[in-house]
Order: C-alpha cells, then structure tokens, then sequence
DNA sequence: TTGTAGGCGTTATCAG
DNA sequence: CTGATAACGCCTACAA
C-alpha cells in the first residue's frame, strides 16, 4: 500500500480511503485504483483484524466430513456462508477426547468471527467450556438439545414430529412389529429414539425386547443391525432407522438375506439425502429441512450483530425446523394385517 | 499480552519470550505462563500474520463437497492438514465462471499459506492466472494432466494403468462388448476415456458408435446412460464407469430394469469410495489412493519450505501415483462367451 | 479533500 | 537475561 502511495503521489491514507470508497477527488480514486490494479495490490487480512475488522472466517466443526448427510449440510453451509462473504474453515471433532480437540477449537476460534457446531459431536464438556470463554459466537446445529448444548444458540429439526410422521405411517399401513434402529450415542438420535417409543406405546404397540438396536451409523453397523434383527424369535415387519445411511444400509443387507423390501420388510430412513431418492426401492423416509437449518444456523451466527451488543445472551434462541415425510418405495403395507 | 507483563511484572516481550521458547530464567517462564493461563491469553494471529508469520490455513478448492469421493478426499486433507498444525478453509468452485469465483480464490489465498486445488475445476484460465500470481503455493489433485495446471506442481493417479487394469479383466472374463460411461468435461476423466479407447483399439475391440456415454456424475446421470446404452442395437455386456458414483448409479439402474448384474451386465467402478464395497453386488473397481495422494499433495503445499527458496518454480513435480484393481462381485464371465 | 500521526498485538533488535 | 523500542500494514482521528 505504500507502494501504491508512493506510485501515485498521496499520501497511504488517501489510498486507504481511495480503496474504501470515504469521499476523494474522483481523480484521485480512479488514479489510485488503477495504480493499485498494476501493482497487484492485495489488503493484509492480518493488518485489518489487527484492527478489529471482522476475519470473515465461519468455522465449521463436523464428526465426519464423508457421512452424505453432513457432507451436503456443509456444502450448504459453505454456500450460505459465502453468501454472506464468508468463508468456511473445517473442524474435525474426529480424534475427539483428546487435549488436540480443544487446541484445534482454541486456535480456529482465534482465526473464526463465529463457529457452528454441525450434529451432536459427543464431545467432552471441557470443549465446549473453552468454546464459551473463547469470545465469538458458537451455534449448535442439530444438536439435539442436548444439555451441553444448553448455553449456545441452537438450530435443529423436530425429531418427535419427524419420527411421528414415519411410525404413523407405517402403522397405517398395517405394521405392529416396528423396530428401531440408531447410534445410541448422540441428541438428535436419542430424541428420534425417544420418540418412537413414546408413539407406539401410546397407541398401545409393544416394543418387545431387542427392537430397538444400536449400531455405528455406517453401512456395515446397519447389517448389524439386520443380523439382530432378524435373529430374532419374531423379527419386525418394518424397521424405522435413524438415519439414512443406515436405512440404506438395511436395505443392502435385505437384499443380500434375500428379504423383500418392502414387500417383507417396510423400511423408514431419516434425512433424505440425495441417494435416498435413488435407492433400490427408493427410500421412504423423512426430509431434513437442511437449507433451512443451515440458513438459520449462519443467520445466527454472523447475521445482524446489530441486535445483539454482544456478551453471551442470557436466553439462547432455539429454533425449530419441521421435516415431512417422503413415502416412496420402501414401505408397503403389512403382509399378516391383510 | 500487556494485561499478562503488567501483572507479572516484566515487560512484554519477556512475556512474548517466556511463551515462545526463548531462553528465560526458569521462574520467570513458570510465573509468566501462570499468569497467562489465568488471564486466559490468546495470541491474535492477526498480529503474528503482520510479523510474516504463517497463518496455518490451508485452502482447499473443490467442485462439490457432497460427491462421496470429493468428501473423503476433504477427510483425507483435513486430516493431514491437521497433522502439521494446518486448518483447511473450504472454497467453492460451485457457482464458477462468474467473477465470484476468482473474488473467492484471491479472497482466500490472503488468507491461506497455500491452495490445495481438488479434481479439474472446469474453471476458466483467469482463476488460474490469479492464483499465479498471488503469491501462495498452489497445488493441483486429480488434474488429470490438463494443461491448464501444468505452472502448478500436481499429484494424480495414473489413470492409464487404472482404466487398462479394468478393461483388461473385464475383456479377461470373455467380454467384447465393452461401454464407457463418463462425465464428458474433466481432466482426469477424459484421460481414462483415452486409455479405455486406446485399449481396446490396441487388442482388436471395437467400440461401435454410442459406446462411449457423457452425463453427468450423478446418479440421475447413470440412469440416463444406462437408458441410452440399452436402446443400442447391441448393448453392450459389460461398462466401464469412470466414477463409482456412475457405477453405482448403473447398478441402480440395471437392477431397475431387470438386468442382472453381473450375469447379464458387468459393471466397473473407479475411486472406491465406501459405498462400492456395500452395493448389491460389491462393486468391481479401481482402487484410489486417496491417502497416499492427498499426502503428497499437502507435503507439496505446506511441507518443507526448506527446499524451495519461493519464486514459482520452474519445474513444478508432477507426481503420479498407481491405482489397484479391486475385484468384486459386480464382474462376471460374459455369457456369450460361453 | 488531503496529509500526518498514532495505535492495534507481536516479535526482533539493540541496549543495558 | 531482561527492558525499551521499532516495525509489520492498515485505518482513522485530527490538523492543515
């Protein structure tokens, strides 16, 4: 920037202001702009945070990039943060519980103006301590409400209305003996589990021992899962998974155990990630607001800081997204209610 | 920092001494550092960025997060970027052609120590120039060779040996009629079409008129291809997909419409990305080293500085890695071979 | 409208 | 071994 000075005979701050569009001889500003095009001039990020401008830097903390579901979650992050001039800096809460997850929060935090946490990263609470004396904004996504979570603002989905719609509507269709399937460990999940319990018993459908299975949201946890299932003395006539890769999952593993989807076996995925659609039969399942979710996430995080003179806020929002049911090939009605 | 020498009595830089390592008088380093933890000091990388310090960021470009093969490389990279102390800062190439994209790029390059450049972007000369001239060491993955990156150092796998390897079994295993389904634009991705045509044309295969399909990598693409290639006089006994995603989605598509796969159809991948192992059938196909790739390339990028006294080099390494075919169960014997 | 000067938080240099 | 001081690049009062 000197050199741009020097080249165009002002003064540093007349190009400062030249560059940042404070009134100058309109002479001036052409001249200094075109200098400063020749001299390839770029601003120092570091000189300007240095001055407390903004580092438009949105870090994003995710369990793992390579699950479809939070893959496309950051992918419509990146684009609403960039939306917005921001970028996006990636997190991993991978190599969890050790002291490295706190160092690497610690030192994007310094880098990022605020963090969004993507799912419930079963993290230790000393994380999300240091998150809280760290002094930007940290917003939890899906994160269940999980009680950790209890102090950041929040963004999640209706996990009860969600898990309703599907248990609904595989008891529409018939179905008595319904499982579920999900990895135990973390708050959205706990509340999808939760909520198919409290639906079917209270519309009075047992859930005998060994219907509710827990397993590694992977493909191979879903054939798990099915190996459990159908071992079974009376195996479900549908299963409700968590999620759909696991839902994916059970239908390979049906299709490798010669079970007919969904003629012998209904089954229900959660999320409607794009190669739901494409399934063999396609997946029945629940569509995450996931546009919404996001878009409200980064709102919070780097929207309006008008509003909010900063400090922790005392009373968090916590907003809620609807999903809605997608019926499409994976369910059917029940063989023994014909 | 100030708050810290003021409290413990010393003056800052002995407190800037004490906590990078200088040589102090022991009681000295242990009170500074007492006091800095309480006083929960963080340096500001802003100021350490002005000083030339390296700002651990490291930019990773790619087309779509959400392609299952790009998100594992994004896992891989992160990954090994976190090893070295580095952060990866996501760009996107999504909404290219437009003016945002070099806006994104140079935005990120003031911000990054190096680029990490994922697949062939498509993207047009000027973001390359751009990023010629910022002064980051940029590195290009899965170029395929296009000359567009030939100023950049680049890491790929050697497509030939790849494609060579699965046409090979697949003409092995009896079959003459052999397609080729690919997403038309990419580097990497014509590179595995011109060896599967300079295969066949090699060993006396023909490749009648339509065998060589372009769609996009999706698996609505794969549909369309499979459409396409079964409306053919002779449709051909076995595809060579240049992307799992396709191979897949043909899988799909083949089990869709009633045709066995691998009996009637033999099917191979490329990439072996996680789902290939759990498809219906296992899915034959060429084994990426995605590991050993990204590696390289973030050792291109942000590994010894030593060796390169900066200034762009003039001859740029151009590493090649071998791929492994892994065979599955979505390749068979050719039936009229019989 | 433009120039001058000061300071943001760090580290490096130079004295002590 | 430690303290004072300058400098990194940028922005912004304040003065001209």
């Amino acid at each position: 920037m000197k050199d741009v000075a020097v080249a165009a005979g002002v003064a540093q701050s007349t190009v400062s202001r030249a560059l940042n569009g404070v009134p100058v001889t309109e002479a001036t500003r052409r001249r200094v702009r075109t200098i400063a095009e020749e001299l390839g001039y770029q601003p120092h990020p570091g000189a300007r945070a240095l001055r407390g401008a903004p580092t438009m830097l949105l870090g994003a903390v995710v369990r793992d990039i390579a699950d479809p579901f939070f893959a496309g979650a950051l992918r419509a992050l990146s684009i609403e943060a960039n939306k917005r001039g921001y970028s996006v800096v990636l997190g991993h809460a991978r190599a969890a519980r050790d002291e490295a997850v706190s160092l690497t929060a610690a030192l994007k935090a310094r880098h990022c103006d605020a963090m969004v946490l993507l799912g419930d990263l079963g993290v230790d609470p000393r994380l999300l301590d240091e998150l809280r004396k760290v002094h930007v904004r940290v917003v939890a996504l899906w994160h269940g409400g999980t009680p950790q979570a209890a102090g950041f603002p929040s963004v999640g989905v209706d996990n009860r209305v969600g898990v309703r719609a599907a248990v609904a509507h595989l008891a529409a269709l018939g179905h008595r003996r319904i499982a579920f399937v999900g990895p135990g460990a973390h708050g959205d999940i706990r509340e999808r589990q939760a909520a198919y319990e409290n639906y079917l018993s209270g519309v009075g459908i047992a859930t005998p021992a060994g219907y509710v299975c827990h397993v590694a949201n992977s493909i191979a946890g879903a054939k798990q899962a099915f190996a459990a299932l159908r071992a079974l003395g009376e195996p479900p006539s549908a299963i409700v998974a968590a999620t759909d890769l696991l839902a994916l999952g059970l239908i390979h593993a049906a299709n490798e155990g010669s079970v007919a989807v969904p003629s012998e076996l209904s089954i229900v995925g959660f999320d409607d990630i794009p190669l739901a659609a494409a399934a063999m039969p396609g997946l029945t399942t629940v569509r995450m607001p996931v546009q919404k979710i996001v878009a409200a996430g980064v709102a919070l995080a780097i929207g309006d800081r008008a509003q909010s003179n900063d400090g922790p806020l005392l009373d968090p929002p916590h907003l809620i997204f609807k999903p809605r049911l997608i019926v499409r090939g994976s369910t059917s009605r029940c063989l023994d209610s014909i």
